[in-house]
DNA sequence: GTTCCGCTTCTCATCAGGTGAGAACATAGC
DNA sequence: GCTATGTTCTCACCTGATGAGAAGCGGAAC
């Protein structure tokens, strides 16, 4: 019921509440007056309704990550079964990568665990992240390095790094070719909100070194997972399926 | 309930949740079962609970400044009527003022109107809200300078209103000495939250210029009433009084 | 002014739907 | 294995939501 006067933010009278949620006044005025005491809601001096100083408090609890998260928890087990790999989940905090689901079979085998945060610049779900940046943060970030070089392959010096952003950003996925660890190899897609920023990436890894054909391959797959959490997120209303994957 | 699931983020099992709510697991169970059903909550992998992919879309539909204009509301009217002036209510929105509320005699007679859009560098609401800026947003807007003249008073030069600024952050409190109007003068305090950000300000308006002892005189009011604002958004929980002002 | 119309607020008899004890089942720890 | 703790479901009970209706309040039209 909150939801009404929430996406009508401002213009809700009651009678109209009312109207547009097909109940009688007298119930939509109780149904209102409750939220109001409590502080859910708040009426203007118009006598119209908006939310409430109550759930400002609450805002700041709600850790859109971690839903998204939850959200996309099993795509990435259907797309782990498919692929046959370990499929990933990221997201970005202060610059730095917060791993936060991890699944499918060999996940024992990778250095990675959930909840771990790792440098951006040299992982493929960072690199898809950092891409995605508004100039101006990306800027302050590129300027922290030279950075560290884990393997040979590791991408060190800012220029390069934003050379290779560009490259993600435009074909629109990210490849880490062993820059953190010898031999381990990553494709990431980012996971976009309806408003097209990428609130988090996905990963498939692989204990070999690619070649363009098994890129092309396992690509769609991940594109499509990501596209699916994106529809899940912010497309129709969620089907309300209770998942529950092993 | 809903609120119990947040304040508790992430570690919250269905018996938690019934302990710290003191009510029989059943009921618990269900309470949590339905808004699980219909995407309020979610619950992870591992059986607790967290916020749900609805919520997220209820999220941007909430409007920060609006709830605290109307919170502030009741506090502006006592204020203005203790001041026998106008004051206001203005809040920034990508580097310009909107002004959302305005009570007070003499309220006619002022040029400005209810959501207006103001330039914020002359108007002292405006130079409370700039001085508060993180210090990138804040070059960004300074580099726009210098700034059109309203009145041989307006500060046009970037580095004076960096200086302006300066000191406007260090004694908490910004003036406009005629700057948008001849003889028009205002005081502004910033209204901030728990974090410490300034979301809004308020400011009296007189229609004289102000010496030092008259503005030494009102200070008080404008900040005992900003400071009950801040009181009311994020201090002990809110008293669900009604506020029913003429 | 008077009349009308739409909105808000409150009351109260009715009954849908929430409640909570308890049973059945699933896990985890020892 | 056993015990302790958590989850899920059922069902008889009764609380607390429901909605028609009435009364009060403006504002617009005439």
């Amino acid at each position: 019921m909150l939801e009404a006067v929430l996406t009508n933010d401002g213009r809700s009278s009651i009678a109209a509440l009312a109207r547009t949620m097909d109940v009688p006044v007298s119930t939509a005025h109780r149904q209102v007056a409750t939220p109001v005491s409590q502080g859910y809601l708040a009426q203007t001096q118009d006598r119209r309704h908006i939310a409430g100083p109550r759930l400002l408090r609450l805002l700041p609890l709600i850790d859109e990550k971690q839903i998204i998260a939850n959200v996309a928890a099993p795509f990435l087990h259907r797309l782990a079964r498919a692929l046959g790999t370990v499929v990933q989940l990221g997201t970005l905090e202060n610059e730095m990568v917060t791993y936060r689901i991890k699944t499918g079979v060999g996940a024992g085998d990778l250095f990675t665990r959930v909840d771990m945060q790792l440098e951006a610049y040299c992982s493929a779900i960072g690199k898809v992240l950092l891409a995605d940046l508004p100039e101006a943060e990306l800027a302050s970030y590129v300027a922290t390095g030279p950075f560290p070089a884990l393997t040979r392959h590791t991408i060190t010096q800012p220029a390069d790094l934003r050379r290779e952003l560009a490259i993600v950003r435009e074909r629109g996925f990210a490849l880490d070719a062993g820059e953190i660890v010898e031999g381990l190899s990553c494709i990431a897609v980012p996971i976009r909100r309806a408003g097209g920023a990428a609130v988090a990436a996905l990963s498939a890894s692989f204990f070999t070194s690619l070649s363009r054909r098994e890129i092309a391959e396992a690509l769609p797959a991940l594109e499509a997972a990501a596209a699916g959490i994106s529809l899940a997120l912010d497309g129709p209303m969620a089907p309300a399926a209770v998942h529950r994957e092993p």
